[in-house]
DNA sequence: GTCAACATTTTTGTATACAATATGGATGTT
DNA sequence: AACATCCATATTGTATACAAAAATGTTGAC
């Protein structure tokens, strides 16, 4: 039980940022943020170097911290690179995989399934989760596992929005069988390629959601 | 011109660490850093927080910070990790690249050939950045650049050491060569088989390396 | 001699004080 | 009125002071 009130600031800083409450280039003020969170200026400082070093803010020298929400294009590269990344962990795991993981993989999806079919989206979203962060474990390489949900967690928000489009979590089921016949099979190509497409289509969705919103607001 | 503390002392501790002037598990004291630097705690602990979230060093809570130094294991993970990536840079790369980008790595062989003519691995180191750089620039995907220049960073100098094996400069030469024709003929997949390879060597000859270290110092 | 309980000392984490720099506005000039 | 200059203010960066917790050393019992 670490009382670090520099740890929890920065989780509540960043759970603030990925929720939305601040805008691109908003300006996170330490005084502010003390007063708000109860503490001296010390604790946030440091809460801001994480956010800093985790690319969520970016800090001009003598300036301040300001918040960074990724655009559109940077959005659409971390798709492509998160849709590349579970492909390079999808080849691995293909030649590495347990059959415990296996089984693993096949009840997620069971559960996933049932999530369909009641409509409940946030246990699919949960099952989901669990689904990527096996395979990325069962690449054998546990550098490249902890970069994949490194880049999974940023993108997590993102993510989830797009489960919401009609249709897309019976889309993501069926990708999700695949996977996993790849898998099975120790087809390491077929599993890259399966795990690649199913990130991208998350990307496309998601941009296809951006643009509908945009014009929406015009 | 930043004359932030902080940064430097950084920037000089990660030097430090790389060089080798820290084992793992070596405790980084902040009142002597501080004393060793000549300001107070402040600045230092800044510092320390950068190296943590680069994973350079580990923090215990009220323990203190400690360096990290990557193990044999970790190390092969890593070197799998970026052969992977630079892979995948390629394999975008091979769609995307520019004419002058295509030119520039021809350029940057003609100089690593020289360099391999004359013995000077420091030169050919140079180009040999410079060609790699290029390749995850022309991925056309900033952010994934981005994640492939900061691992290839972190492993330069373990890259470095493995160059100085006999005859290793004129294969990596040869291979880069692989990888130019691969991009010019657009052919992804072996643009990515091709980088693969060429990094996925390296890991190789650096595991050879360092298992002979171990028998010599038995 | 070993081990446990307590006191002392270090060290981390946080608060506050101070220094240095950037920002914004008032003032004066053209 | 537009613009530059200077000053007051606010904010960041660093130093120091204090609080809390861990490491260490000492004492005493068995």
């Amino acid at each position: 039980m670490t009382l670090r009130h520099a740890d929890r600031i920065a989780d509540a800083l960043e759970e603030l940022i990925f929720t939305g409450q601040f805008d691109d280039g908003d300006r996170l003020d330490e005084i502010s943020l003390a007063n708000h969170f109860g503490v001296s200026r010390t604790p946030i400082r440091e809460a801001l170097q994480r956010l800093v070093a985790s690319g969520i803010a970016e800090q001009l020298p003598r300036r301040g911290v300001f918040v960074r929400q990724p655009g559109p294009v940077e959005l659409m590269e971390m798709f492509e690179t998160m849709a590349e990344i579970e492909a390079v962990c999808g080849r691995l795991a293909a030649r590495r995989i347990s059959e415990d993981a296996l089984s693993d993989l096949e009840q997620s999806n069971a559960r996933c399934r049932d999530a369909v079919a009641k409509g409940d989206s946030d246990a699919y979203y949960r099952e989901n989760e669990r689904f990527h962060h096996t395979i990325y474990a069962q690449s054998g390489n546990s550098y490249l596992a902890s970069q994949a949900q490194r880049l999974h967690r940023r993108l997590q928000p993102f993510r989830r929005l797009q489960l919401r489009l009609r249709g897309r979590m019976a889309q993501s089921m069926a990708e999700h069988e695949d996977i996993v016949e790849a898998l099975t099979a120790g087809n390491d190509e077929r599993a890259a390629t399966a795990l690649r497409d199913h990130v991208g289509i998350q990307g496309e969705k998601f941009r296809h959601l951006m643009t509908e919103l945009r014009t929406a607001a015009q």
